[in-house]
DNA sequence: TGTCATACAGACCAAAAGGTAACCATGGCC
DNA sequence: GGCCATGGTTACCTTTTGGTCTGTATGACA
């Protein structure tokens, strides 16, 4: 990805959609926001990524300003990655794609294939999954 | 994709993400939650994509069931591609991307580079957008 | 018979994304 | 000097995705 932001796209979802959609991007969010990490940390709590990808996927994440990296001179060195407010203001909407997998997974009879978003909110409380649902059983 | 639904992953985001972040996904589906829509229709409404890419996003929503296929036997042939419940139920999901988009425009400074989600909602008036913003700046 | 419009299919190619495995730099400690 | 841990990088390969270009089936109609 050299120059990423000159090649955002130019329609707002489809910018959104390039963000986010690398293969381990929502994960890696999703547990720098219970607090920042630490690489080691990532790499055990996301053990499938390979240390090379989940780097690459953080700088990505850094240059689109959804993460911060700070460099602690200790020895052995430390760096924590956090997620920044641009970041955090994905949980929404990363709660909202999460709701509708879970329904999507639900029409085709595959939720038993599914693992739970942990943390996140519950369905009801999202007012996106509930106008999904609203489209898909009118009341 | 071969046995797409075999590989859908088990994270309900990354479900998501997967279904919907394919190149013209979102643009295609926009312009069928307007109304059915012929093979040559799309192609007037989205020049920059080619004949056979179409059809292949199209396969690929019509097996996540996003679209639904109809043909009918005339001459020349009719085909209609129209969007399903469970496609009219990602419309909300991609206002949040699409809002989502615009505020990271805004807060890297690019918003003039971006196009308008045109028949979209305004911001104001989707809740995700709101939670999103209350991240950005709180009260 | 040839041409047309529509909707596809197939061979082939290029770039991007993701992945493996091996190596490097720092500096404390034994 | 040799080893440890941390946080990288690099070369190389595979898979996935998107893309071009060409070919095809149908049946009306001139």
């Amino acid at each position: 990805m050299a120059d990423p932001m000159k090649r955002l796209p130019i329609l707002p979802a489809e910018r959104a959609l390039k963000i986010i959609a690398g293969r381990w991007k929502a994960i890696i969010l999703y547990h720098l926001y219970d607090r920042p990490r630490r690489l080691s940390e990532l790499r055990k709590l996301v053990p499938e990524i390979s240390q090379k990808v989940l780097i690459q996927q953080l700088r990505e994440m850094e240059e689109h300003q959804l993460v911060r990296r700070e460099i602690f001179r200790q020895v052995p060195p430390r760096v924590d990655y956090s997620a920044t407010t641009l970041g955090r203001s994905l949980e929404p909407v990363l709660l909202a794609l999460c709701d509708w997998g879970r329904m999507h997974a639900a029409e085709l009879d595959e939720v038993d294939r599914l693992v739970d978003c942990a943390r996140l909110e519950r369905t009801t409380s999202n007012p996106i999954a509930k106008a999904a649902e609203a489209i898909l059983s009118p009341a």
